[in-house]
DNA sequence: CATGAATGAGCTTTCATTCAT
DNA sequence: CATGAATGAAAGCTCATTCAT
């Protein structure tokens, strides 16, 4: 059981972002998330809707985030090789730090029922535009390649950084700000002209 | 319905595949499968000793076929660059060209019970190991960057192929061999040291 | 939400009267009701002890009214017939008139619990009795046929105000006093020797 | 328990039947119906596809045999008033010797989800339709009052027949054909010019 | 007076699997 | 070989009511 001075929808979704990261939105029964935070049913359905809503509040923050974070630095200062080096190695990064809540977006975020599933596409899709944005200003620099769509380099990356929730530990040798810098340097090296 | 001559446990085998792929193993039900399959479930457990077991099914022969085009392609002649080249477009367009199939295995392969996921899970292995040996010889041989471990570069790229279930369409404008050679050329460059 | 100078319990019984009649009792969420009065839960159960007791003073307002009528007119002047209709003509004009609470009445009555419901029984069979003793009256005067037990006409009569409920709308082309005439005068005819 | 050779949907239609005619659709649990017919709630959902369904076809087989006896006796020979005397009798007769059944359909039919109700309602109406044109038969032969709308009469009388349930038990002093006939002497009273 | 968080028991429905035929 | 009836455990969710503040 989550104790401590958390509130209780606060408890709620530590615990449902501990067993979704685990073992899959399905995977996880109503019951063992109340158990984990101590309380009943009701009370979870006091503060959320549903199942769903849990699971769109777990992952709706990180992609929250992480969208603002692309957003300052995209839209810094600095040459365009040096701020999608950022953004890549700034994503990966802040997808390690809140492991539990990655794992959950990356494994379940299209388990949501179809209209909550299209409002996190539409989030996800403003993500995936403005990075891709990044990538063509580069191209039309004449210092990232121009032989592949900016667009598949963009689901190239992104590929690899939702795959980080199948193989990456937070306990191994790797630390967060290492895996960032390797893969935002394969990203920048691969576009390469 | 899933008519033709084909046999019963291969019509299983085909509906499995299909909805897996669409819904995710989880939300699929023996009866849709039976169902689309045109038989009974008593039939279905006549053939098979479980809903697992279409899986492993599944995601098996796939992975057995991409491992053994790797060792084949891996073993053969010629720079090591052109062969790793040649694996990962192998690998893209196998599992383009066999979509259904790898978006089971990429999306549902961990929903095996735990026995079931260790076999898989070697065996996958043992393709992430022949992989990273072939990454590993271009920077013996001095082509590839050393600066980024093997390791990190084979999860890199898996990621990026596990992805493709999420976002690519058959039915896109991107055909399977230029996604493979995008995707090989994207990595390649990636290596460069 | 039901605004206006109304007091509180006014408000809940409102609010619950709509309901009731809308949706039947079982079919109506407490919740339901005090969001349409605007009040919270705890606002409820310091005025009513139970969802029950809305439903109580609901039709026993209407029914203690209708009894009263009911006693006035028979115990009045006129031959038994007059009487009679007027009776008739009356119950369906004040069930029309406060349409809501008729429909809570004839549905839901009897969702009651048992203890409440047997002195909703009471209520109901005095007012059957005093109606009843109307007719023996005129079948006593040789007025009204006596081949049909006085017993089983009034049945006869309410059940057909009780069925109201389910055909009659206030927005139609009958009004209130020409369905109270017309279903008075059916159950004169129906008296005739 | 429901013992006996019937079989497992059968004994579910009658449990079903019994509960609901005592206490009401909504307050009948699914839990109690298979107790009672002794299955599981898996053999229920294997011949029903919801409570609901159950419901349907409790009322459904009740009023497709009154809606056949209706049009039967209405189209056969004789006088209008003796072939309402008679339509009017029997659906009393029919009512009341499959009690359990009516009283289901006249207390819980407007529980059904919209899709399902306005299929009742439809049969429902048909059958109104019928009885109505035989009302308006005999008023165009002049043997039945026009100052009262034909419509009115016959809500009116079915009305009656719908309260049945309320207040008539089988097992006190009026048979079934008795009742039948105070009945139809009743409308056919209230219909004399 | 009034709030609203929390309870706990109950609800309908789903589903992989078994087994007599 | 194949059927399909039946199981039993579990799932997500609802709701009247209580109670500390």
């Amino acid at each position: 059981m989550l104790l401590g001075m958390a509130s209780v929808p606060e408890r709620l979704i530590g615990a449902a972002t501990r067993l979704f990261a685990d073992k899959g939105y399905d995977r996880v029964a109503v019951q063992e998330i109340v158990d984990l935070a101590g309380v009943t049913k009701g009370a979870m359905y006091h503060y959320f809707g549903s199942k769903d809503d849990l699971l769109q509040e777990i992952y709706g923050s990180l992609l929250r985030m992480q969208t603002e974070r692309l957003e300052a630095i995209a839209s810094g200062p600095g040459p365009v090789a040096e701020r999608l080096h950022a953004v890549a190695a700034d994503v990966v990064v802040t997808s390690v730090e809140n492991f539990d809540q990655a794992k959950v977006y990356f494994r379940s975020a299209d388990q949501l029922p179809e209209a909550k599933r299209r409002a996190m596409r539409a989030e996800r899709r403003r993500y995936h535009e403005r990075f891709r944005s990044l990538v063509e200003e580069g191209q039309e620099a004449g210092v990232f390649r121009t032989d592949v769509p900016a667009d598949v380099t963009v689901h190239f990356f992104f590929g690899t950084v939702h795959h980080l929730g199948t193989w990456y530990h937070t306990t191994g040798p790797l630390s967060a700000k290492e895996i960032g810098r390797h893969y935002a340097d394969l990203l920048l090296g691969s576009l390469r002209p």
